[in-house]
DNA sequence: CATTCATATAAATAATTTATCATACGAGGT
DNA sequence: ACCTCGTATGATAAATTATTTATATGAATG
């Protein structure tokens, strides 16, 4: 791995290191929802889940697209969820 | 998952989520390793390192054990290999 | 047993991350 | 056009994490 990678690498897994952005996706996991759909199921702020949601998105394990005045988000890519899971057997050890 | 899973799974997330400690583990995934070997190869200092390493034991990441005046180091887990290795292929997309 | 080597620890500081507060913006509806 | 709803943004403030500086510890060695 080039030092480039390595950054890149702790930058992905800082995506998954925060239990708000867990949660997140864990809630995309089922299927797409709207942001307060989101925030509601979260229980966080409607800022924080908007910051968390943009930090997912430039890092694009997330994608949304405007319906209305509502904005879906989605995952962008299914491997987010096999690392979740391989992270959480892990977890149960 | 519950709320409690959750926040382990984050605090697992966040060993990787720092390049330091990437580059601990990517150095213990040849063979184990005593600190000073450590701190040459990942080119940061004797107490950063040291941090680190406790962090990753902490977390049952990394284990260590006495020689003489020296501590080894090596992977906890087989696991953790296979969660890096998946994460980096996501990443090359 | 005093010294040195390898490593760990504690405390202080620096750097980064997350949440909050206030406000702005885009899309409908009236 | 104005108002409201849903969401985003920017500027802090608060919290967390990482690094450094200084010092301690435990094991070997003269």
């Amino acid at each position: 791995m080039t030092e480039n990678e390595i950054y890149e690498t702790a930058d992905l897994f800082k995506m998954f290191a925060d239990a708000t952005r867990i949660k997140i996706l864990l809630c995309l996991f089922e299927r797409e929802y709207n942001v307060s759909e989101i925030v509601e199921r979260v229980g966080a702020s409607q800022t924080a889940v908007s910051h968390q949601l943009r930090a997912l998105k430039q890092n694009h394990l997330v994608k949304c697209r405007r319906e209305g005045k509502n904005m879906i988000y989605s995952l962008a890519d299914d491997h987010i969820e096999t690392i979740m899971k391989t992270a959480a057997e892990h977890i149960r050890e």
